[in-house]
DNA sequence: AATCGAAACAACCGCAGGATC
DNA sequence: TGATCCTGCGGTTGTTTCGAT
């Protein structure tokens, strides 16, 4: 594509950001908002990258960041988004409020992780780390157990189904394809397996007299 | 007090993808 | 329609801090 790099300009910093960097760039976006960080450095007085000055406004200037340990609360719910969408830090940090996504990345490769691995948990696929015996034997057995965690997402019904706001509040969930077919396993609330109320995060209904039901997470659907 | 290793955190880099021309 | 610009994301690295020796 032939794209310039913006941080190869000369003259400009790298590094750690100083005090006077950190009150330019607030007084800079406090005046003028977000937008254009292309432009804003020079805009603003500042011998960086728009990219750097982006970093440093998301993961430590922006006034609503929380700082501090994370709690409980929040470490089990790292976990479980994790467990249902993977490395998507970003997604993951918009379902926690004040922090970002940089934050949750380190947090979860310096404390979760290792939390993981020392209760058998693989930290990738959230299911028993299993030495090379016990996978040999298991075949062995023909035990070949598969917990892959899948997941489809699925438009909400047109009104209702809570899903009306699914777009705003997921905007980078691509529009899926219409389903293959009918649904075909019993499926529950993930929702509900996540620690929300009903009325703060979903509005699960049976999605047919099956019984079988949507997991709405923030408006999405999914069947779970 | 000095040194060393591990942990924690901030920042950089490369890439993907949407927007625009 | 393709080229380019720009933003945002995820992986990785560099630096700082902290505790043990």
């Amino acid at each position: 594509m032939g794209r310039s790099p913006c941080c190869d300009q000369p003259h400009t910093n790298k590094g750690a950001w100083t005090r006077e960097e950190d009150d330019r760039l607030v007084a800079y976006i406090q005046a003028h908002g977000e937008g254009c960080w292309r432009s804003l450095p020079k805009a603003a007085g500042l011998l960086r990258c728009g990219k750097s000055c982006r970093l440093r406004w998301m993961n430590y200037l922006r006034p609503d960041l929380k700082r501090g340990n994370f709690t409980e609360e929040e470490d089990e719910l790292i976990v479980k988004l994790h467990a249902l969408l993977g490395n998507k830090w970003s997604v993951i940090a918009a379902r926690l409020p004040g922090r970002t996504d940089n934050e949750i990345k380190n947090y979860w490769n310096t404390h979760i992780k290792r939390k993981l691995v020392g209760q058998g948990l693989d930290p990738q696929t959230h299911r028993p780390l299993v030495t090379r015996k016990d996978e040999i034997s298991s075949t062995d057995e023909g035990g070949d157990l598969d917990l892959d965690l899948t997941i489809s997402l699925r438009l909400p019904a047109a009104s209702g189904n809570g899903g009306a706001n699914w777009r705003a509040t997921w905007p980078e969930v691509a529009t899926p394809p219409p389903p293959p077919g009918p649904l075909c396993a019993p499926t529950i609330c993930f929702c509900y397996h996540l620690g929300f109320r009903s009325d703060q995060a979903c509005s699960c209904q049976p999605a047919s007299s099956s019984g079988h039901f949507h997991g709405y997470y923030t408006g999405s659907l999914y069947k779970i």
